[in-house]
DNA sequence: CTTCGTGCAAAAACTTTGCAAATTG
DNA sequence: CAATTTGCAAAGTTTTTGCACGAAG
């Protein structure tokens, strides 16, 4: 764990904490591993890369993959968690209240560019507004080729 | 079928007619029937959900899950089509050349909403240019809970 | 102590694969 | 005709579930 204060890591872990109180669930060592690992590591997991982190970040506690699932369903539903999935890769989760998710994606080197807009940010909202919905969250992915690689691939010719 | 000319499905047809010669594979009553349902029908498609819809339409033609899984497979290899998913619905496939992506998607019964926005689509031009990206495309989805879900939640209490 | 959670293994759900017969080029 | 495709059923995968024991409140 960490000595240092996380007052970030505090309020998702207080939010859990009222999620599982409400419905009166118990506090555990395995629900707390994978929040906390879900916090830490910012990329998409499945289900299998979270047991697989795991179990090799904290050997001495066996997990069961069935915990896995169960948990990520209990955060889902919570909406602490979502999941999502694109092309031929399974369904990868990740905790929901990350600030933004906008990037530029150079779809030949893999570069990433996040970026923010604040008046795309006030669009989306518009959108969801006009269509009933409460807005939790987006993604925005622009696809592209990057400065680097459109220069490398004149140079091919 | 159709006796009015379709000449955005005749290009869907010989871009997949194209694929198909490319790769030394037939043209068959199956494919044919699974891209046809995937043009006329805009929403977005589990292959149980294809599956039972051309039994429907075509109830003559016996079509095999496994066909099905195949011909997406095929056709998301040759992006003709995408897949991706969000929360607890599994994955659904949708024509990837539709002229927009953007999904206003609920995250408790999994409600799929499309829209278009071009003054967002011209900002994504501009924030594209401005990091040196050639734009390819993008996917742009905002989460959230569509309005019938916001009632049931609000009547379980 | 009572209730819930866990790991395990079995079951269910979902997807892919092998094969003989049918269809396409 | 040769080669690919298909439906079917069997085999893989992935996810969920039942149960007895252990842990949390």
């Amino acid at each position: 764990m960490n000595f240092i204060e996380n007052i970030e890591y505090d309020h998702l872990l207080l939010e859990f904490k009222k999620v599982l109180k409400d419905n009166i669930l118990k506090f555990t060592k395995q629900r707390e591993i994978i929040l906390l690992t879900l916090y830490n590591n910012p990329e998409h997991f499945s289900p299998e890369d979270l047991h697989a982190l795991i179990k090799k970040n904290h050997p001495k506690v066996n997990i069961g993959i069935a915990t896995i699932y169960r948990t990520l369903n209990l955060l889902e539903n919570s909406t602490i968690v979502t999941s999502l999935s694109f092309g031929k890769a399974g369904k990868k989760y990740e905790l929901a209240n990350k600030p933004h998710h906008d990037h530029l994606i150079c779809k030949n080197c893999g570069l990433i560019i996040e970026f923010e807009d604040r008046k795309v940010e006030k669009k989306q909202e518009e959108i969801a507004k006009a269509n009933g919905f409460l807005l939790t969250g987006h993604v925005m992915q622009l696809y592209g080729i990057c400065k680097n690689c459109q220069k490398k691939q004149i140079e091919k010719r």
